[in-house]
DNA sequence: TTGCGATATTCCGTATAACGTAGTATTCTG
DNA sequence: CAGAATACTACGTTATACGGAATATCGCAA
């Protein structure tokens, strides 16, 4: 899995981060490292689209927040990969 | 998920398929219907990958079966999306 | 105090591939 | 044999993934 949007999503769910706190976090966690233009490209159109939202002081070091509708998208994303993983496991394990 | 190449790999993962099973199949369990760009683009990378390759009489309704190598792909690829996606939900439960 | 490494981001270019539209050929069915 | 379903090719457009390079800031140690 290296959908960015996903993957920022999914680390910002966990709690308001800012870009390079997110690099590290789905470093760690998915195992995938993103380059600069990968991940600031993602949270703009996040953002752009609703997804997420800038919070705090806009300093440098700009934190972000997933929003209601992040959320809703996330779920659903996330719902949707878990059908196609699970019926595509049990079809390798058929064959 | 939307990534042509998981769902392909997946679709074949049942049996040999031509292009136009593979994306009513594709509609039937993952509910995106791939346009026919996307769709035969993807079957032609997953060709010169040696993920798949055709099998039975080269006419019309080429079909394609999964190879070796396409099975490990897609194994690590299905494990890396739960692995995202159960630390996605569990975040998404916590917050 | 300065210099170095880690942090943090912007900007840029290239390559890939997602996607839709249109068009074409074939097969099946009433 | 007309028309619908099947099956694919061939475009063009756009989005975006990705990495390199440059830049700025900060903390810390010599």
């Amino acid at each position: 899995m290296n959908d960015p949007t996903i993957l920022v999503l999914s680390s910002l769910a966990e709690g308001p981060r800012h870009g390079y706190a997110i690099m590290q976090d789905v470093t760690a966690f998915a195992g995938v490292t993103l380059g600069p233009g990968t991940l600031y490209g993602a949270i703009a159109r996040l953002e752009q689209r609703g997804w997420i939202h800038p919070v705090g002081p806009a300093t440098r070091r700009q934190a972000y927040a997933i929003s209601a509708q992040g959320i809703q998208h996330l779920k659903e994303r996330l719902a949707a990969m878990q059908r196609v993983a699970k019926t595509a496991q049990a079809r390798l394990h058929n064959a």
